[in-house]
DNA sequence: ATGGCTGTTATCCG
DNA sequence: CCGGATAACAGCCA
């Protein structure tokens, strides 16, 4: 489950992991992650490759590397999407491939591992969906931005909205409910229903969750000693997935707590569908928006 | 055991 | 153009 924290926190894991190091036999297994780059070519960028840098823009994770007999500063940028089971990790060399992985290469004395079992994912040198993309919450002028304009003055319901990566980048189902339960704002509410008030109220939620989530995944350990997720730390540190306390230092608010009590009044957390992904609310601490009509 | 649910996003419709 | 539905897929849980 793989949201905008739990990336930022992989990717600074990555980082001073891979950065500086040459890529040395590396795989591109599935045609569809790479689509539509053909996995011969991505594959013929990567080996002899120099990783530069690694980065997260979005949810996207983005490779830049200088490729073999290529002149310094002159780099390619790989963009790659972990999708909803997508894990990228390190292992040792001699460690058997974990399954369902879609791309691996060997750097130093270690092995990079990206798996995706349900291959939603991406990995590819196209980078067609980094052009439309909204804001980012951690960037330091998102604090300026007037949220109210960037929704926009849509029927649609703001949870739905706040899930539209242009609108804003990064925020996903679970953040979504999170981000609305902070800000005491009923899911439904129609963005042109949303007071000035509640706008204001909403960017600063936005940014304090996902700071917040950032900082409590940035204690976890990420080196796995037997080289894959499951087996020491952790990356998907949401409640699903989580084998045990220890491995969910995050607590959900709201999120997958339906008929639990709410944290601050204790009442039934409730679960609704909009535009067909589960949301989760209180329904005291986010009253529905009142009919603006009706005074 | 079967079927319904799941993190994302691109693409298809009306 | 907007918004809703669907598809891509495997695993997990009831």
């Amino acid at each position: 489950m793989p949201e905008l924290p739990e990336v930022e926190v992989l990717v600074r894991h990555l980082h001073p992991r891979l950065v500086g190091e040459v890529i040395r036999s590396a795989s591109v297994t599935d045609r569809r992650m790479a689509r539509p780059t053909p996995p011969a070519r991505l594959m013929g960028f990567l080996n002899g490759a120099r990783i530069i840098h690694v980065q997260r823009r979005a949810k996207f994770i983005l490779f830049d590397l200088q490729p073999a007999g290529s002149a310094v500063g002159s780099t390619t940028r790989v963009i790659s999407h972990l999708g909803m089971t997508g894990r990228m990790f390190l292992q040792p060399v001699d460690s058997p491939l974990p399954r369902h992985t879609v791309v691996h290469w060997e750097q130093g004395d270690r092995r990079f591992v990206f798996t995706d079992p349900r291959r939603f994912g991406r990995f590819t040198l196209d980078d067609d969906s980094l052009q439309n993309l909204g804001p980012e919450p951690l960037d330091p002028d998102f604090m300026d931005c007037d949220l109210q304009a960037i929704l926009g003055r849509s029927r649609q319901p703001v949870k739905v909205r706040l899930m539209d990566p242009t609108r804003i980048a990064g925020i996903g189902n679970i953040y979504a409910s999170e981000i609305l339960f902070v800000a005491r704002i009923h899911p439904s509410t129609r963005c042109c229903d949303l007071t000035q008030a509640q706008g204001l109220r909403l960017r600063d939620c936005i940014r304090k969750v996902l700071e917040e989530a950032v900082r409590l995944g940035s204690g976890l350990d990420l080196d796995f000693p037997g080289g894959e997720p499951g087996t020491g730390g952790v990356f998907y540190y949401g409640s699903r997935g989580a084998k045990s306390d220890s491995e969910a230092p995050e607590h959900f608010r709201v999120y997958d707590r339906e008929g639990e009590p709410c944290r601050v009044c204790e009442s039934r957390i409730r679960r609704e569908v909009e535009a067909a992904r589960s949301t989760f609310f209180c329904p005291r601490c986010q009253p529905p928006p009142r009919n603006p009509n009706s005074t």
